[in-house]
DNA sequence: CGGGCAGATGTAAGCGCTTGCATAGTCCCC
DNA sequence: GGGGACTATGCAAGCGCTTACATCTGCCCG
């Protein structure tokens, strides 16, 4: 298997003209069946691949989608991204990888357009909330672009019923017998008003509202979305409130965090506390967490579905909104007394 | 800030050829200060940013970086590549992924050298075992190529001290006094010389021998690298020998299976069974898992910039081996009797 | 039996850069 | 004061495709 160099080699052998070979390699039109056949076994023979820079300076299609995401690491980003990939890869797409990390320490390094610009057809945004100049200079690429669970006014977004899901989770607590339920979810400061976050607030002061709680401010507290910033608002939480039976973490790992908290201050889950999170995280399985489950590979894979149907001017815009499954496990209960 | 068309733009505003941009703009040499200086301040000026298809067809170069992963969701895997694409993003090079999903129902789809032709000026395959004929096409790339924490005779690696690494947490366990000291690892079938699975196997079985122990088969079960893996490995453990006190994992997400097994089994940890795993999974925490940990992500970020710097030809072609450090927690304790 | 059409194929002009080679200047030193 | 040697810059030929447009062949129909 030779390695060819180029599409003219290609023509040559096969006895025809480039733009003939370009053609029928790429299933365009107007190319006979027999010309077309002959061509392809040239090409497997010359072992000819076409090159993706040079078609992509004549057709201005790079055939890549770029990935924004702050991390890898954690489940959701890591499901979105494998889900968006897999899609991707069937589709002949390839999958560019940029991760923006947001740590508790340093501010997140902003969104550089230039490094996307003319290297992707399109854009996937993976729970990285944007500010609007980072949003408006990613909408000045002119590609289409969407975001994954994190929206933003105005751009097209795939993500949860994030108010219905911290509603249903908040009632599940209060159809136990919960009545003193407290909320633990992220920083404030990331708070926009289409984040997940808020919504998912939003949901447990409405089923709360609606059960005739009252949803007083020191049940809630806002820490760090992972596995410490939810045991560190736990502590703050049991410290406020010793009185809470229950607590919806607006995420799993914020709730395994919870888990752990409940357990170093002497308390049992369910009996003292019970716990309830969102995701579906694979280890929740570990402290029997119960959650509510949903699929974010699945979402991964739409949104790219979504995002190339767009690119192909095919896309039926409008956002895609998932429902959450309540899983029960251990970590939930009806209260001590109740 | 206008969208320039092209480096001719820039050119002529600046009054240059566009060769001297080309140059100016790149930091090669032969460019006077002052030009340099000029053509700096229109290109920004102009927003322009050169197209990276046009600049990889006329040098070849790509700046990109191929990831070939199974998963990207699982710890080892995530860690790895997000320290992987830090290091890359931060030497101007993007990061094309690429995932090859290695499931219990259906065999691994097979690494197509032709996705990665003319598209990447290197490869860092993270955690994937290939074939020989695998390792053969990607080599006749003609690019640089490490492999992150799975091995491939002949080929560079990042890898960790997997035989010492065993041969710690086994005898981590004797020193606690055990004597009946099982072991659970991957499938015999993508059990090739080099893998981590049977070094760490060997580290086992060295321990043992040192301290004078029988390895016996029944003493070994093998099953997927997993949670459930873990698990179901568990199960069939303490089925075949009721007398083992201590199980050593080949990796955290086993271990933590193997926990839940034991649990299930009616038994405690570690008063019935103590439980070693290796990685130092950052959700560990969740069950006390005593763990030989690692820096997943830092190994990433190593093996990235060696491969950059094999591109650049400016590197010591050599193994990165990486250390473990035992993380004692909950999991492992003395015998019950002794 | 010729015009008209539609499908198959070829021609060639880019796409927007990089880089080998040629051409000016500059500066030294004998 | 002229020959090197070196630096700064320009010229122009690609890099390997895609695609608008031209051309050619048959074939159908009036």
């Amino acid at each position: 298997m030779t390695v060819a160099r180029g599409i003219d080699e290609v023509a040559r052998v096969a006895g025809v003209s480039t733009a003939t070979v370009s053609r029928a390699l790429r299933g365009l039109p107007n190319v006979s069946a027999a010309t077309r056949e002959r061509v392809r076994v040239v090409a497997t023979e010359l072992g000819y691949v076409a090159s993706p820079s040079a078609a992509s300076l004549a057709s201005g299609r790079t055939m890549t989608i770029g990935l924004l995401t702050p991390w890898v690491r954690h489940w959701f980003f890591a499901n979105v991204i494998e889900g968006a990939e897999r899609t991707l890869q069937s589709e002949g797409f390839g999958a560019l990888l940029y991760t923006f990390e947001i740590s508790r320490d340093a501010p997140r390094r902003r969104v550089d357009p230039d490094v996307l610009r003319r290297r992707v057809d399109g854009i996937l945004v993976v729970g990285l909330p944007l500010d609007a100049s980072e949003v408006a200079a990613l909408v000045g690429l002119g590609h289409p672009m969407i975001f994954v669970g994190s929206g933003v006014e105005g751009q097209l977004t795939v993500r949860l019923d994030d108010l219905a899901t911290g509603r249903a989770a908040t009632e599940h607590l209060i159809g136990l017998g919960h009545r003193c339920i407290g909320h633990i979810s992220g920083s404030p400061d990331d708070v926009t008003p289409f984040s997940p976050p808020v919504k998912r607030r939003q949901g447990w002061l409405a089923a709360l509202a609606a059960a005739g709680l009252a949803a007083e401010p020191s049940l809630e507290v806002h820490g760090h979305f992972d596995l410490d910033g939810g045991r560190e608002s736990m502590l703050q939480l049991l410290r406020q409130r010793p009185d809470v039976t229950a607590v919806f973490a607006a995420s799993d790992e914020m709730a395994m965090g919870a888990i752990l908290a409940v357990r170093e201050s002497g308390l049992d889950v369910p009996q003292d506390v019970s716990v309830i999170g969102i995701d579906g995280h694979d280890l929740g399985e570990l402290v029997g967490l119960t959650t509510m489950a949903h699929p974010a590979a699945e979402e991964g894979s739409a949104a790219a579905a979504l995002l190339l149907a767009m690119i192909a001017g095919t896309a039926a815009q409008s956002d895609l909104i998932y429902q959450t499954r309540l899983v029960e496990r251990g970590s939930t209960g009806p209260p001590r007394g109740g």
